[in-house]
DNA sequence: CCCCAGGTCCCAT
DNA sequence: ATGGGACATGGG
């Protein structure tokens, strides 16, 4: 029933907040409920441990999902070669936060409904999407459904559109659906698809680059770590940017 | 009323 | 190739 696991740079408060999974679900206490595709888990953790209320035979799933096989301190050691202080010191507020592997179909939809939103409002959407199926939405299944009352505005027709590529099969050229630009593509890359080579370049980032970067690129956009430093810089600007 | 939100599309230069 | 406005919705 509940399934242990040594971790090292995980915090599950971290990841929920860093911006890329918007149904996790706060159960007080420390306690997450959190859905993936069609499945889900509980999970908390106590120092190095991370307990997970899932079968055996589903553990080399969260397994997978928590990147555990990923070691995120040699990632940021390496990171810290760079130095670039801005990036360390993001690094060290947010050394918690991992790039979960998420189903790609969830992210793909997830990250059309995130473009020109904010994050409370994609959290209300994609639930009120789950809502009428009771777990995220299959492509057929959104083809079945009627999106006109779920908020989404403008992109109700984008959802629709990835349905039927999905289903016809789109692997690897995420652009052509209709929607997905340079930054949502960076997304579903790096979440989707978990090549940590790619950086989504949203408002957030634009104001780092600016504000903290005197409108220069970082060096480490282009390296091969990007999106994981991408997340750190993202998660720390947001936290300390905003006030309230 | 305004502006903004993990942007993209479309059209005009 | 680059720049600006439009786009649905909701919150401040």
């Amino acid at each position: 029933m509940a399934q242990t696991f040594l971790t090292y740079n995980l915090d599950l408060d971290q990841i929920a907040d860093s911006g890329q999974v918007f149904r996790w679900l706060r159960l007080g206490d420390g306690r997450y409920l959190i859905p993936s595709g069609s499945r889900e888990t509980e999970a908390r953790q106590d120092g190095n441990r991370l307990y997970l209320s899932c079968s055996e035979e589903d553990a080399p799933f969260w397994h997978s999902y928590f990147d555990l096989d990923t070691d995120y301190g040699r990632i940021i050691r390496s990171c810290r070669r760079i130095h670039d202080s801005y990036l360390n010191e993001a690094m060290k507020y947010g050394s918690g936060i991992r790039i979960l592997r998420q189903d790609l179909w969830e992210t793909i939809v997830t990250f059309l409904i995130s473009q020109n939103n904010n994050i409370p409002r994609i959290q209300k959407i994609i639930s009120r999407l789950c809502q009428s199926a009771g777990h995220f939405p299959s492509a057929s299944e959104i083809l079945q459904t009627d999106l006109s009352d779920k908020g989404l505005g403008y992109r109700d027709k984008y959802l629709k559109n990835a349905a039927e590529c999905w289903q016809n099969g789109i692997h690897g050229c995420f652009d052509s659906i209709c929607g997905v630009g340079p930054k949502v593509e960076s997304c579903i890359r790096l979440y989707g698809c978990h090549d940590l080579s790619y950086a989504p370049v949203d408002t957030w980032m634009k104001r780092v680059i600016s504000e903290d970067y005197g409108g220069r690129m970082p060096e480490w956009i282009s390296g091969p770590y990007a999106g994981v430093c991408q997340q750190y810089v993202f998660y720390y600007k947001r936290k300390t940017a905003s006030a309230c």
